[in-house]
DNA sequence: ACAGTCATGTTTACAATGCACACATATAAG
DNA sequence: CTTATATGTGTGCATTGTAAACATGACTGT
């Protein structure tokens, strides 16, 4: 191993590299236009070096994904210990429509297509991810109906997210959804039976 | 024009026979395989006919995309007239997610990566299908929270239909949600429980 | 009827892509 | 030092999106 300098032919690092790499280029164009050649060429080697780490393009975009899902565990778990416990929950919510901002494109990757082949390392970040979610929906609700709650909650964040991503926001008459918009739809469907039954 | 049976040179409507082969190729394979060389095999003509209806792929997605909007709005605007006033908006509910389920990968594109170029028809028609939530939950709300309570409930449905068809709720503990279990997810969302479990 | 115009479909061509295969080279083991 | 193994390179092929030039057939005015 020694120093990773060695210049020449081999890279030293390269399996991590083109996960970098293909962050990189993520960051710059869309998911279609993300190829194999191109995050190569990015990492400084040949267009076949990456078959040596990855089997093919799906599971290197399958490791992309899975840094994101670390990301957001992480963007989760700090929003919810920086926040008083009766605003917690909020405040994973608006983390995750965050983060879905901050990182469009990797973000429609990691809830893209299902990824063919198992990828089960994916699956584990992105089962730790919503434990962070789950393990605060359960402090605030009965355990029997806490499986069900948390999944509606999931679901109405990462919709609104989806939403604002593919500008159907506008089609709703939001041009720019800034954060206090969007807190304020998600507190507006946790506050929605008291507002809209008893008027 | 006369009977649609010239069987030589002209086609006589491939505009809408392109997308009609497309959809059905849709329905067979994921969203990436499909190619525009592919469709234009599938309605019986050479590679570059769709060129003289749509400019590009993207078009001809657009076309197709905006056809999953109008089968949407008919999904939703059934589901609503066919259901007692108060259980509409629940109907509706349920019904997106069902239309997302039984049409997979049109799904997926209708709320895919955004198409360049304006495609201003395909615009309208999620307008329109996003209207008949819109008109739904107006009357339920004061006018004044309406926008933000359709966009939650938007989301809501939504991301449970994304996050279905991308495997995740197997991440949640929950391997085949049927229409029961969704139902439920919906309606703890809305607290509508006291309604479905005591008469 | 007939020549001309134009929408529509075909053929050919080209660059980019994912990947299979054979080869090269650097590091580790004996 | 020899040799085995891991890692990177080069070449080749089928498929893709699309540009350019050509073909065909329906509609036009005369």
């Amino acid at each position: 191993m020694s120093t990773s300098k060695s210049p020449s032919y081999h890279h030293g690092d390269l399996r991590s590299a083109l996960v970098g790499a293909a962050v990189e280029l993520l960051g710059e164009g869309d998911v279609e236009k993300l190829s194999l050649r191109a995050v190569a060429r990015r990492a400084g080697v040949s267009s076949m070096a990456p078959y040596r780490h990855y089997p093919d393009k799906e599971a290197l975009l399958a490791a992309v994904a899975q840094t994101g899902f670390d990301g957001l565990r992480t963007a989760l778990a700090n929003a919810d210990s920086t926040s008083p416990p009766d605003r917690a929950l909020l405040a994973q919510g608006t983390a995750y429509v965050r983060y879905a901002l901050e990182n469009q494109i990797l973000f429609r990757l990691m809830f893209g297509p299902p990824r063919r082949g198992d990828h089960c390392d994916l699956r584990a970040s992105s089962q730790t991810a919503f434990g962070v979610l789950m393990q605060r929906v359960e402090h605030e609700t009965e355990p029997e109906a806490a499986q069900t709650r948390v999944l509606g909650y999931w679901s109405l964040v990462h919709g609104l997210a989806m939403l604002i991503l593919d500008g159907q926001t506008a089609v709703a008459g939001l041009q720019a959804p800034n954060l206090a918009t969007i807190e304020r739809i998600i507190a507006g469907m946790l506050d929605l039976r008291s507002e809209i039954r008893s008027p």
